[in-house]
Order: C-alpha cells, then structure tokens, then sequence
DNA sequence: GCATGATCATGC
DNA sequence: GCATGATCATGC
C-alpha cells in the first residue's frame, strides 16, 4: 500500500463485500473503480492490493491501523463436485536470524497474520483470468480448536532454526502451518543464526490441505469429526495421539475388535481399531486435524521374527507424463514433501498381533532430494530409452526399473489389477515392441520403514 | 528368506 | 471401472 488513507477495519470488510460477485476483468474496468472509490476504497488498494495478490514487502500487516491482512486466494470445483483450494496461502518469508528471538505471540508471523481478510475467487481451468470470480470473503482469524495447532507448528519451525537445521525445513514437518520454500528458484537462500550451511528462503504458510478444508467448511458448509478427547496445549498432538493409546498397548487385535465391537473379519481391521481407540466413531483419516494436516494413517505389522514383510505402495504413475516431469515440482516430490505419516505399528508375539504404538514421520528433504530423486530419474531413463524388459524368465518379464536391492529406500514396481492393467507408453519397449505397460509405482521398501519405526 | 512380478478386495 | 491399500506366488 503507498501514501494516503488509513483504513477501518470496518471500511476494510466494506471493500471486501463490495468485491463479491465481479470478476476480475470488470474489477479492472474503469467505471467499477470508480464506484468503489466513491463509496471510500480507494483505487489503488485494489491496484495493489488485489492484483497483485497483496505481494508487497512491508512487515505490518497490510492495513496496519485494522491490523488486517489482506489475501486474495483462488480455490476450484473439482470433477466430483467437491470444493478445493488451488494453492497454499504464503504469509510472510521467515526472517531466520531475528524470527527466533521471538515467542509465538510476540513473533513477526503473529503480528502479521493473526487477522487475515480472505476473498476467495474460483478457478476455473478454461476461462481466462479476466473471468474468474470473487465469490466470498472471510474475515479469518485462527479457530481457537486450530490455534494449539498452529502455535506448536510455530514452535517446530523455531526449534529447527534454532537447532542450525533451518536448510533442513520441510514442509511436512508441520501441520497446519507449513514453511513453503519461497524464491525464484531453488537457489533463492539465506544465511541462518546457527549454522554455516545457506538455508532455502521459506516463508510461513497455511498449506494447501488446510486451505482446502477452509473452502469446504467456509463456502460448502462441511464439517469433518474432530479427533475426540485430544486437547494439544502443552503436549504436542502426536504426543497427545501417543498418551491416548498407551492404554491399549499389548492388546491383541481380537481383544481390541470385541471392545470396540468391531467385525474382526473386516480387512481394514487395523485402520478401524486405531480410529476407535482414538475416540473416532469414522475414519481416522477423514477427521478434522488429519485432512487439514495432510496426514495420512498407515498400519504396519511386525511378524515375530521382527520383519515387516510387504513393502509400501503409493499411486500409480502414468508413463507419458512422468517423463515431462521436472524433479522440483514432480507428482512424487511433492507427494513426499507435503504428506505427514502416521504408521501404526501392530507387533506379533505370544501367538497374535498386537497393537504396539504409532509414530508421526514425513521424508527428510536430502533423502528425497538424493535418493529418491535418483530412483525418480532410473525410472524415466528407462521409460524412455525403452528399456523397460531386460529379459523374460519363465513367462515373467524381468524388467530394468530400479529395483529393491539397488537403492536402501524406495523402489519400482507394478502396482495394477492384472498384467494386463495398463498405461500408453510414450517409446515402444525395444526388446518386447510393447506400447502399453502394466501399472508401475514408487514403494517404500519394508527394509527402510522398519528402520523408521525402529528410530526413536 | 527375500526380491520381484503379479494380483486381490474394497469402496467410490 | 478403476484407484488404492493390502497381499500372494514363485524362483533364486
């Protein structure tokens, strides 16, 4: 914002409102700034602060006397009628040598961010920009069921600066309250207070799964179960998730589906178990704190002889449009650099499974950006080389994509309902002339998560 | 026993 | 009909 008029808070939700239901193409027309001009929002607010998405560097919040941020955010309807939030919403860059110093209330982020005004326009992918519409605006200040939340994700931002590990931010740290990497490239950095190694600049962000879940409470009226009974104030919410669970240690599956009532023939036996255990009368990864935290529940068995014995698979991959992938913003990376994990470990012994504990994990940037890229980088070699079958081996086709004993953590492998379950191919397979494959995906190989769950 | 290709089962 | 989480089958 320049020079010239100091704004109301009310004067600010007045321009808001005004925004609702014009597009950007007539918030550009002449005749419509002046209406808003007349009614006291002066042009230039909207000059800048709207078209350009309120991207000014001040460190106050954008009307300072209201104490208001102002964000223009775009969310879109998806096939399945469902509302999604089309991005995060960056905040404020970290400044990591002076953000430290600070506690959670007296810190940038809070002066900045604690009251947000944010107008809404829907996306829509075959209109041009002139035709989005501003449909809604919230004057958005922290739930105070979210606000533990975003203090702790504070606080886990804080203490990795403050450990000198500032360059080893990810957003998946966090829940709520992610630090995006924010820059022109990847080479944007800055120094940090307590290491020597240059850090990538980050800013404060609400991340995109907590964003969406806004949209879908805020404009589509959905309301998701809250995880029963768990009050994050001084523990940490994984440490709130643990104390709730301790009681059920050592149980065995049977014991625990007869308590729970539970049909212990259901193949998610696992999955429901820990949901009710946790007071959850639904899905645990539909609830409340796991949408917006993007964490996703997974259940791991531990046979007597200490083994996990299946790897772990994620989404299939189509062949033509991997290979157009940039590492940086590839499907995989950002799979692995915005989800939060939380493996629930059941242990045999003494003739049953039984549940043991769980623990919250999300991939450290160097291993994705080393290994795993490489995995990433075998795979798309070979894809279009076509190079995909090495040999045939009794009927099986012995194929060259990056295979469990070459890399310590993840792997290649076909993930489909039958051979025959396909994707196109963008070059046809040299050795078998194929132009279709059977469905592959990245795994995370049982070796590497039982190291995991073994760390403490 | 384990790596790897292949497939099952459920739910949307 | 297919995505996804889970699991099987076989040969080295």
């Amino acid at each position: 914002m320049s020079e010239g008029k100091v704004y109301t808070k009310d004067e600010v939700l007045e321009i808001a409102k005004m925004l609702i239901g014009k597009t950007f193409g007539e918030l550009n027309s002449y005749q419509v700034q002046a209406e808003l001009y007349d009614k006291g929002a002066h042009g230039h607010i909207l000059e800048e602060d709207v078209f350009q998405y309120g991207s000014n560097s001040r460190s106050a919040p954008d009307f300072e006397e209201a104490g208001i941020e102002l964000k223009v955010t775009p969310y879109k309807k998806n096939k399945n009628g469902t509302l999604s939030a089309k991005e995060r919403l960056v905040l404020n860059i970290i400044n990591y040598m002076e953000e430290y110093k600070n506690t959670f209330y007296t810190s940038h982020f809070w002066y900045k961010n604690k009251l947000i005004e944010i107008i809404w326009y829907l996306h829509e992918d075959d209109k041009p920009k002139s035709d989005f519409k501003i449909t809604n605006a919230l004057l958005f200040s922290f739930p105070k069921e979210d606000l533990p939340i975003i203090k702790q994700d504070w606080n886990t931002i804080i203490n990795k600066i403050k450990a000198g590990k500032a360059h080893e931010l990810s957003e998946a740290d966090t829940m709520y309250l992610g630090a995006c990497t924010k820059g022109a490239n990847a080479s944007s950095v800055r120094k940090q207070p307590f290491s020597n190694i240059p850090a990538k600049q980050r800013a404060f962000c609400l991340k995109t799964s907590y964003m969406t879940q806004l949209v879908r409470d805020y404009i589509g009226g959905e309301h998701l179960e809250r995880i029963a009974n768990i009050a994050p104030t001084e523990m940490t919410f994984e440490d709130s998730l643990t104390n709730k669970l301790k009681q059920y240690k050592g149980k065995k599956v049977d014991e625990l589906a007869s308590m729970f009532k539970v049909d212990s023939k259901a193949k998610n036996l696992n999955e429901i178990l820990i949901a009710r255990m946790l007071g959850v009368k639904g899905k645990l990864a539909v609830t409340d704190e796991f949408v917006k935290a993007n964490i996703v529940p997974k259940t791991i068995r531990i046979t007597e002889k200490g083994r996990i014995v299946e790897s772990m698979s994620f989404p299939t991959f189509k062949f033509t449009e991997i290979i157009n992938e940039e590492w940086e913003d590839s499907k995989l990376r950002e799979m692995f650099n915005t989800t939060k994990f939380m493996f629930a470990v059941f242990k045999e012994y003494g003739g049953a499974y039984r549940f043991e504990s769980i623990k919250f994990w999300n991939m450290p940037v160097s291993i994705l950006d080393n290994n795993v890229k490489s995995v990433w980088d075998k795979t798309i070699d070979v894809i279009k080389k076509g190079e995909i079958v090495n040999t045939i081996k009794n009927g099986k086709r012995i194929t060259n994509f990056p295979g469990m004993s070459e890399n310590e953590y993840c792997h290649v492998r076909p993930h489909a309902q039958k051979a025959i379950d396909v994707y196109p191919l963008p070059v046809k397979d040299k050795l078998t002339g194929l132009e279709e494959y059977t469905k592959q995906c990245f795994w995370l190989n049982n070796s590497y998560v039982l190291k995991i769950i073994s760390e403490e």
